[in-house]
RNA sequence: GGAGGGGUUCCCGAGUGGCCAAAGGGAUCAGACUGUAAAUCUGACGGCUCCGCCUUCGGAGGUUCGAAUCCUCCCCCCUCCA
């Protein structure tokens, strides 16, 4: 087997599709560095495992000796991508996008080279593009195309609205390619069809057009919606070790596979040999130790994920109170303050209506006892841990 | 421009004058069970000084003892016609 034979197959593991991967072997063997593209809308201000499945890919790329171009949609931002969104999104302003951008920059290099990296934002271009020019861009695509697409067509089906800039947003992403010459664009299986308008544009200009390859979309906690941020379904890589570990120990057994596959850095014959351990009476829950470990090790260290298992351990095993958690100083009142009043005010609930239901069904505790008088005042001068379910914790002293 | 349909609590979606803080489902939270699993079961799910009171059903007014439900104006969405 060739050098490029074996680049091809480590690019193809884990990818969904690559379009079209002859043109890509062709690529490949003409030995010159090829430009990466790969674009992010800047609304999240966190990036997610969901994410780093493309980021793998890029940094692959980048060991196999080419260039990624990371793409800020700072322009694209504004308009709001609608894909696989049921409604239209409301734009983001000038000073959001700008405070998103910077921190999607601070991120990537956990996972990228910086050596090999170009960060772009599509606003370079496309603020100085004319009004004519953006005509005429819109004029090398036609409505029943833009309705090929799946959630388009829905929408419009559902009597959803459309507006006509969200039109735009496929358009503009595939004249980033143009503007970059990319040579690949990698994206999620969703964004498809916007990665191939990408090669029609390039045709169109007279490039040679791209070849683009589909990643498949991480599931988030729940195991069954994409992972995303407004979800609340995801794990941030900048979330602390304890957080991290301990939402890998909470998907299902049946994820935990997913998650090998997409985020594990480890050997496809490893991973099959932990299923064969499970068929064989291991503990799965090990198996996801181990997972855990890895991705906390990845972005933090490996002390890290050592002292985060040994955490999960003791918290959730041995149903000890966590090391840290907030510290509470609040006031009373002549001298008491109310039960509800205070896990409110320590924002362990979100309303003292809240705070009586939890009580009424045995969520409160105060230093481990579980309380059951919703009119309980705690006097001034006492500090203890109140908890509210079995992960809220916080440490209050009545003032 | 014309005709029609629609905007309900986080989401979907019932509800056409009092029994509505508003069915049902989803999401979420809690309890049980556990491997903090998942699944399942049970319960909760606007706010408050909580057996009572206050504020919600696109917005503003109005009718009524009483309105998410009726009337007026306005805003927004969709469909068909032009």
């Amino acid at each position: 087997m060739s050098a490029v034979t074996d680049a091809l197959d480590l690019i193809k593991r884990g990818s969904e599709e690559i379009l079209i991967e002859s043109e890509l072997l062709d690529k490949l063997k003409s030995g010159r560095s090829l430009r990466i593209k790969a674009g992010f809308d800047p609304t999240a201000p966190d990036l997610h495992l969901g994410h780093t499945v493309l980021i793998n890919k890029l940094r692959q790329f980048q060991d196999l000796g080419h260039e990624v171009l990371f793409l800020i949609g700072d322009f694209t931002g504004m308009i709001g991508d609608p894909t696989g969104k049921s409604a239209t999104r409301p734009p983001l302003t000038r000073d959001e996008v700008i405070e998103n951008a910077r921190t999607y920059e601070q991120q990537i290099f956990k996972i990228l080279d910086p050596e090999k990296t170009l960060v772009m934002f599509n606003s370079s271009w496309m603020n100085d593009m004319s009004s004519a020019e953006l005509i005429e861009l819109a004029a090398k695509h036609t409505v029943a195309r833009m309705l090929e697409r799946d959630d388009f067509s829905k929408r419009y089906q559902a009597g959803q609205s459309i507006s006509i800039h969200e039109f735009l947003y496929p358009l503009i992403q595939g004249y980033d390619s143009v503007a970059m010459k990319a040579d690949v664009e990698l994206g999620g299986t969703d964004q498809k069809f916007n990665l191939l308008v990408g090669r029609e544009l390039q045709k169109h200009y007279g490039q040679s057009p791209q070849t683009v390859i589909t990643m498949p979309i991480l599931e988030g906690l729940d195991g069954v919606q994409k992972m995303s941020k407004s979800l609340n379904n995801y794990i941030g890589i900048s979330e602390a070790p304890d957080e991290m570990f301990g939402k890998i120990m909470s998907i299902s057994d049946d994820l935990m596979w997913r998650y090998f596959e997409l985020l594990s850095f480890r050997p496809m014959a490893e991973i099959e040999q932990f299923r064969q351990d499970i068929a064989a009476g291991k503990n799965p829950r090990d198996i996801k130790f181990l997972l855990g470990e890895e991705i906390v090790a990845r972005f933090h260290s490996a002390e890290a994920a050592d002292k985060a298992r040994e955490n999960f351990v003791a918290r959730f095993q041995k149903g000890a109170m966590p090391e840290d958690m907030p510290e509470v100083e609040l006031p009373a009142n002549d001298g008491t303050l109310a039960i509800a009043n205070l896990l409110k005010q320590a924002e362990l609930v979100g309303s003292t209506s809240d705070a009586l239901r939890m009580i009424k069904q045995g969520a409160v505790k105060i230093d481990g006892e579980r309380i059951s008088d919703q009119r309980l005042e705690v006097s001034s001068g006492t500090t203890h841990v109140y908890q509210v379910g079995k992960r809220r914790f916080a440490r209050v002293t009545i003032t």
